[in-house]
DNA sequence: CGGGCGGCCTGGAGGC
DNA sequence: TGCCTCCAGGCCGCCC
């Protein structure tokens, strides 16, 4: 249990973005596919929007989980019956498996209580975060889902969508990527190593990029997402480990938190703008 | 119609 | 040292 605890926890301090649920769902997936549901306590109701206790219970209890997936940022707990449990971790939510017997944590609004004995909890400190249970036939047509766009690390992703995708409109690039309608699973930071990587600037119209440049933009993108899976999704701001190191992927940030710093390729000090309220990273060198 | 932005929420950081 | 303010951001809804 203990392994899974550690392959399955999003660290302390990383903003779950597409990398992070698709290792959380690869870390939990073998821990809980044939487990049954037991029971299902809620201490908080008041995330994001308000959870359906009766709603939630009713569609999980004395059912066995078949399997685990992922659509955008949501991971979704697959159950014999025909629902679904989705679980949204918003800004600062956390699901792990511990021994029953391990204390309630601060801010741990659900537990799920596992019929060999372990439980699941969901710790969500900001309350951005989703808790509910669909029918899992109606996963596409939910309103929660059924707007959202491509899965950017589907072979359908290329650059040849991107640019169909943003005929007739003028955003910014970074905008129209991190919209959801258009591509799924895109947070500030990744959306900001990959604009550096494929050398576009962030603030650049769409109605202005070239051919060649989706073509990189989307293989930039797919490589920053897959290199961030592979390194266990580690997206780091504050985390240390024990050591009191930082962690791994924080070094393979080339802009995104360096303000003033030199980028590592031309020398050039490195940006920050604000767009649409959020911190937007780059080099007035490398990206046009 | 589409893009910008405020609000939700708490903890951590920085200023005085 | 302690209080206050600001900032982080996924997503929705409102506004222009």
């Amino acid at each position: 249990m203990l392994g899974a605890v550690q392959a399955g926890a999003v660290q302390a301090g990383a903003v779950p973005e597409l990398p992070e649920i698709e290792v959380l769902r690869m870390g939990l997936e073998p821990w809980l596919v044939g487990e049954t549901i037991d029971e299902v306590v809620i201490r908080n109701t008041a995330l994001r929007e308000k959870v359906d206790v009766r709603g939630l219970r009713s569609g999980t209890l004395g059912r066995r989980i078949t399997s685990l997936g992922r659509r955008a940022k949501y991971l979704l707990v697959h159950l014999d019956g025909g629902c679904t449990l989705v679980v949204h971790l918003g800004m600062s939510g956390r699901l792990t498996l511990a021994a029953a017997s391990r204390p309630v944590e601060k801010h741990e609004h659900a537990s799920f209580t596992l019929s060999s004995g372990g439980t699941l909890r969901f710790r969500d400190p900001r309350r951005f975060g989703l808790l509910f249970v669909l029918p899992t036939a109606d996963l596409t047509s939910d309103r929660h889902f059924s707007h959202l766009g491509v899965e950017p690390l589907e072979p359908s992703f290329d650059g040849v969508f991107l640019r169909d995708r943003c005929r007739g409109r003028r955003a910014p690039v970074k905008s129209f990527l991190m919209d959801a309608r258009n591509v799924v699973g895109l947070g500030n930071i990744y959306v900001t190593e990959a604009l550096y990587r494929a050398g576009v600037h962030p603030l650049r119209s769409v109605a202005r990029i070239s051919r060649l440049r989706w073509d990189r933009l989307a293989v930039s993108i797919q490589a920053v997402l897959e290199q961030a899976i592979a390194e266990g999704g580690t997206t780091l701001r504050d985390y240390r480990n024990a050591e009191g190191g930082q962690g791994y992927f924080q070094v393979s940030l080339a802009v995104y938190g360096r303000e003033r710093e030199e980028c590592g390729a031309c020398g050039r000090t490195i940006r920050r703008v604000v767009l649409a309220g959020r911190s937007t990273f780059y080099c007035p060198r490398c990206q046009r």
